[in-house]
RNA sequence: UCCUCGAUAGCUCAGUCGGUAGAGCAGGUGACUGUUAAUCACCGGGUCGUAGGUUCAAGUCCUACUCGAGGAGCCA
C-alpha cells in the first residue's frame, strides 16, 4: 500500500480509487449516528487536512476512534475516493485506522480547534507547530532558507561558514555572550588579580559571534562572491517585537563593487525569495493573509513590480522636515534616523521599502568607506514597511591609511586588526556587502508582528524555555 | 534598561459603587445528523499571578515582586 502525505493526496498525486496510507495528527473528530465518524487529518506537509470516513464496524471502533481527539496520532489505511459529502474533494473510505498515540488527558490538550493568541502558544512553543499558523510559518521559513541558498548559487556565489566562537566584537558595539569552560565560582586570578583568561579553554576571551562579516571579507577578496548564512548572537537587553539574542543571518560581500552594485543586490536577493514563497508556499501565504495580515500577498506581489526607492541620506532628513509631521525628536543632519523617521519614509512618504544611503561618518561603523564629502560612509539600510530596518550594509573601506585613521579617531587600536588590515596589504579591492536578519525577513513576507513567532524556540532577554 | 497596559475555569474574555464568581469554546453524558469551527440539552471544572496591607467585608483599593504584551533606546 503506498505511503502518501496529506499534501500529495489533496494535489490530485493519487488516483482515487487506489489503496493509500495517510499518516498524521488529529484536528477535530465529528461522529455520525449513521454509523461513521469523520476524522480530520493533518500531517504538516501542507495548510490543509484530509477527511478519514471511519465506519463503525472497524474492529477498534468503539474502543480507540471514539476516543481520538484533537493532538491525538493515528494512521488511515483505505481507499481514496470522491467525498460523498460537501467541503472536500476527496477523502479516505479507511480499511483500518492504527492510532498511534491518544492524548492522556484531552481537557487540558493546549492546542484546540479555535483561534489561540500568539502570547500562548509561545508558551506552548513544543505544540505551536501543530497550528496553522506555525505549520505554515516554518513551511515558509524553509522554502525562503532554500531559495537564499538557490539565489546566490545561480548568482555564483560561494557559501562560506565563519565561526560561530569568536574573540571580539566585529563592530565595536553590542553585547556579546561570553563563551567559557572556567568555573564561575573560582575564576582564576593573574598577578593583578585579574580574571587569567590564559588559563579558559582558548587562551583567551572568547565570544559567540555578533556578525560574520570581518571573517567573510576574507573569503570575498579570494572568491569575489560570497555569504555567510547561520546563527547569531547579541546580548543586548532589547525587549521588542524586532529582536532577538539568537537569531540567523545572511551576510554577502561582493569584490569589485561599490555601494550601487550592494543596493541592487540586495532588491535582486529579495525579489528572488519573494517570487520563490509566492510560487511554492501559496496556500500557506494565503493562510496568513487571512489570519495574521490581510494584504501580505498583494503586498509581495508589488514589491516584485517595483523598483527599491532610494534615496541619500541627507535628502531623507531633508523630506522629513519638510513633511511638516510631529516627532518626538526633530530630524536634523547628523543624528541616527529614530524608528518614528523610519516609519515615516517607508509606510508613508514611499508607501513602500526604501534604501537610504551615505550616512554621517560619525554615526557608523570603522569599516564603512569614507565618501569624497569627507563627512559622510558609504552606507546603507533597507527599510521595509512595518518593520523598519531589515538590512544594514556599506561599502568598505579598502584604502589601508583610511582605515587606520578612521580606526583611530574611534578610539580602536589598528594593531588589534592585524589579520583584517593585512586584506588592505595584499591585494585590497573595493567590496561591499550587507546584513539582512532572516526573521525580520519572514515577519514581513508572512505579515507577523513579533518576531518571536518567527522561529521556532525563540531566545530573548528573560527567555530561553524549551 | 525606561515608559504604559495587563494577569479571573484547559483557552478567549465579562465581572457595575468594595458585599465571598459568569459566558462562549474545550472536556464528559445524552439526543440528532454524510459530518465539516455541526446543532440542541444537561454535567463537571476557580486558593481571581505571588506576598503583604487598608477594611466588618477585597477579583475590585494600596505597596512590593513575578510573568506577559505594546512602545522607546540599541540593532539585523
Amino acid at each position: 500500500m503506498q505511503v502518501a502525505s496529506v499534501k500529495q493526496v489533496l494535489a490530485g498525486g493519487i488516483p482515487t480509487g487506489s489503496k493509500v496510507e495517510v499518516r498524521g495528527w488529529v484536528r477535530t473528530r465529528r461522529d455520525s449516528k449513521a454509523g461513521i465518524s469523520f476524522v480530520q487529518l493533518s500531517d504538516g506537509s501542507c495548510q490543509g487536512t484530509l477527511q478519514v470516513v471511519a465506519p463503525n464496524t472497524l474492529p477498534n471502533y468503539q474502543t480507540e476512534v471514539l476516543r481520538l481527539t484533537a493532538g491525538a496520532s493515528a494512521i488511515a489505511r483505505g481507499t481514496l475516493v470522491q467525498s460523498q459529502g460537501k467541503g472536500q474533494a476527496l477523502e479516505i473510505q479507511a480499511d483500518a485506522i492504527v492510532v498511534c498515540g491518544l492524548v492522556d488527558d484531552p481537557e487540558t490538550y493546549p492546542i484546540q480547534p479555535k483561534e489561540h493568541s500568539l502570547e500562548f502558544l509561545r508558551e506552548q512553543a513544543h505544540l505551536r507547530p501543530r497550528t496553522n499558523t506555525f505549520g505554515a510559518v516554518a513551511r515558509i521559513r524553509h522554502t525562503a532558507m532554500c531559495a537564499i541558498h538557490d539565489f546566490f548559487t545561480q548568482e555564483g556565489f560561494v557559501w562560506v561558514n565563519t565561526p560561530i566562537v569568536t574573540t571580539s566584537d566585529a563592530e565595536g558595539a553590542g553585547q556579546l555572550f561570553r563563551v567559557s569552560t572556567l568555573d564561575v565560582h573560582n575564576l582564576p586570578r593573574d598577578d593583578r588579580g585579574k580574571i587569567d583568561w590564559k588559563q579558559d579553554f582558548f587562551g583567551r576571551e572568547t565570544f559567540l559571534t555578533v556578525s560574520g562579516q570581518l571573517n567573510v571579507e576574507a573569503y570575498c577578496l579570494a572568491l569575489s562572491k560570497v555569504y555567510t548564512f547561520g546563527p547569531t548572537f547579541r546580548a543586548e537587553n532589547s525587549n521588542t517585537t524586532r529582536h532577538l539574542a539568537e537569531f540567523w543571518m545572511i551576510e554577502p560581500e561582493i569584490a569589485f563593487a561599490d555601494l550601487k552594485d550592494n543596493a541592487d543586490l540586495a532588491e535582486r536577493f529579495l525579489k528572488h525569495i519573494f517570487r520563490a514563497v509566492l510560487r511554492e508556499r501559496r496556500d500557506d501565504l494565503q493562510f496568513c493573509d487571512d489570519r495574521l495580515q490581510k494584504g501580505v500577498i498583494a503586498r509581495l506581489e508589488k514589491f516584485l513590480d517595483a523598483s527599491f526607492e532610494r534615496v541619500d541620506y541627507g535628502d531623507a532628513i531633508g523630506m522629513l522636515q519638510k513633511s511638516g509631521r510631529k516627532f518626538d525628536y526633530a530630524p536634523q543632519w547628523g543624528m541616527d534616523l529614530q524608528t518614528e523617521h523610519e516609519r515615516c519614509l517607508c509606510e508613508d512618504l514611499f508607501g513602500r521599502p526604501v534604501v537610504v544611503m551615505n550616512y554621517p561618518e560619525a554615526i557608523k561603523a570603522f569599516y564603512m568607506r569614507s565618501n569624497e564629502d569627507g563627512r559622510t560612509v558609504a552606507a546603507m539600510d533597507v527599510l521595509a514597511p512595518g518593520i523598519g530596518e531589515i538590512i544594514g550594509g556599506s561599502q568598505r573601506e579598502e584604502r589601508l591609511p583610511v582605515l587606520d585613521a578612521r580606526m583611530k579617531k574611534m578610539g580602536l587600536v589598528p594593531e588589534h586588526y592585524g589579520w583584517y588590515r593585512d586584506l588592505r596589504r595584499y591585494g585590497s579591492v573595493p567590496h561591499a556587502g550587507f546584513g539582512l536578519g532572516f526573521e525580520r525577513l519572514l515577519v514581513y513576507i508572512c505579515g507577523l508582528s513579533n518576531i518571536r513567532d518567527a522561529i521556532p524556540y525563540p531566545r530573548a532577554p528573560g527567555s530561553a524555555a524549551f
